[in-house]
RNA sequence: GCGACCAUAGCUCAGCUGGUUAGAGCGCCGGUUUGUGGUACCGGAGGUCACGGGUUCGAACCCCGUUGGUCGCCCCA
């Protein structure tokens, strides 16, 4: 490669092949799902103005900071290439009224940029799928879309994962048990890790999933969400449990599992690779293949009517290392042309072939004595040649036997 | 932001304790062979050994720096 050549953009990725096939199966997959669900597909912006991310995310994280692709437009205008879906599409649902179709279920896939150092399963550019319903506060709304989620992953062949579950409770409930947290780790603070020091300030809820072990042993006592759950608040988790449970959707429950922002209420989840399993490894350090939860103060926050809303999104690219490279389709034809004079010949069959739907391409460069062998590593269901002049024959045909190549010997013969 | 490991042909890699002109397989190009045939053989193109400095009689190999990659930590909307 010549040093003039520009670079790829450090977290980019040129995805190809078999990977690239993946990658396609889920989408696929996904928008066979999503409609069988009845979400209704948007298309959104891929960059907002600052505010819609900064203030869905509460203007103070180091993630608005550090890891926003953020640029001014040339009026001085501060934007942002979306790092997530969700409040861009809670962005839309205001300004364009979509409140008349409450509730609304959406769906949408496409690429997302966060600004971070990339390790296995972690891009700067990253894609998503991603499903939300908004404007509604009824559980009934979490179970469709965990049945959703359930449902995609078992389509994709994934079967070693599961959906871990928790509930944050509503508003008041989430601030005892923070206020109890904190002065549980308060009182032990000297021993923790120097990072799960910094959380109790910023985070106190992550403390809850530290890796470090000098962490560990403050863990299993800590207050659990449990004991400061409103009645209300374990009405709802009961009726998305047994909403589960009535679906068919396997799942555990995870009290360790928390959300950072204060947007988030009740129910919360991750689909994660169960210990030792082959998804487990193909994903590293990541753990989440999807995941979400119930941000009913979000719209609120964006200047919009309180309201309810529950979504997920998941890592396409992840997805894809899950599902395994996939082959790339086989061609129904391949037309190798062994001599040049017949190459107006070999056009107008090719052509007539696509036009009768048939996946179809054309071997007509290099040399010709070896374009039959060239041609005979394609894999396809028939192999078309025009023979060099002395042989006699007009065309060769050579078929798999399926029905396809059957249907493609009579149409080439047939002429 | 922090750390570990890595960088040789288009791809995958070999290259010994530093020692002539840096190799293989695959792929690519050409030729011979075969002729319902994914064969075998011959030849060719393609490398500033990531980049810059240093040590040495001599560096792909040792040292320093830079860039890039991979994986992990932090963070994870």
């Amino acid at each position: 490669m010549s040093k003039k050549t520009p670079q790829a953009i450090r977290g980019t990725q040129d995805i190809f092949g078999p990977e690239a096939e993946a990658f396609a199966h889920v989408v696929e997959t996904f928008e066979r799902i999503r409609r069988l669900y009845r979400f209704r597909r948007v298309e959104m912006p891929v960059f907002e103005r600052t505010e819609v991310f900064a203030r869905s995310l509460g203007e103070t994280t180091d993630v608005v900071s550090k890891e926003m692709y953020s640029f001014e437009d040339r009026g001085g205008e501060s934007l942002t290439l979306r790092p997530e879906f969700t409040a861009g599409i809670a962005r839309a649902y205001l300004t364009n009224g979509w409140q008349q179709h409450a509730p609304l279920k959406v769906a949408t896939h496409g690429p997302l940029f966060r600004y971070e150092r990339p390790q296995k399963g972690r891009y700067r550019q990253f894609h998503q799928i991603d499903a939300e319903v908004i404007g509604a506060g009824e559980p009934q709304a979490d179970v469709e879309l965990l049945a959703m989620a359930d449902q995609l992953l078992r389509a994709l062949g994934i079967t070693d994962v599961t959906l871990h579950l928790n509930t944050l409770g509503d508003g008041a409930s989430r601030e005892a048990w923070r206020a109890a947290l904190v002065e549980h780790f308060r009182a032990v603070r000297g021993e923790l890790s120097e990072e799960s020091q910094e959380r109790l300030e910023k985070n106190p809820l992550r403390i809850l999933d530290s890796k470090d072990p000098r962490d560990k042993p403050f863990l299993a006592d800590a207050p659990k969400i449990d004991d400061f759950l409103s009645d209300e608040a374990q009405a709802f988790f009961a009726a998305v449990t047994s909403g589960l449970d009535a679906a068919g959707v396997k799942w555990v429950r995870a009290p360790a599992l928390v959300r950072g922002l204060d947007y988030y209420r009740h129910t919360a989840f991750e689909f994660i690779p169960d210990a030792g399993s082959a998804s487990a490894a193909a994903l590293g350090a990541q753990s989440t293949v999807l995941g979400g939860g119930r941000y009913d103060g979000l719209i609120e926050s964006l200047g919009g009517p309180p309201t309810p809303a529950v979504g997920w999104a998941a890592g396409i690219e992840r997805l894809a290392m899950l599902v395994g490279a996939r082959e790339e389709p086989r061609a129904d034809a391949v037309i190798v042309v062994e001599n040049d004079a017949r190459l107006a010949d070999a056009i107008a069959l090719l052509g007539r072939l696509r036009q009768a739907g048939f996946a179809s391409e054309l071997l007509a460069s290099g040399s010709p004595k070896k374009r039959f062998d060239k041609a005979r590593k394609i894999p396809a269901h028939v192999l078309v040649s025009f023979p060099v002049a002395e042989t006699g024959e007009t065309i060769r045909l050579l078929g798999d036997g399926s029905p396809t190549a059957a249907a493609l010997e009579t149409l080439v013969r047939g002429r």
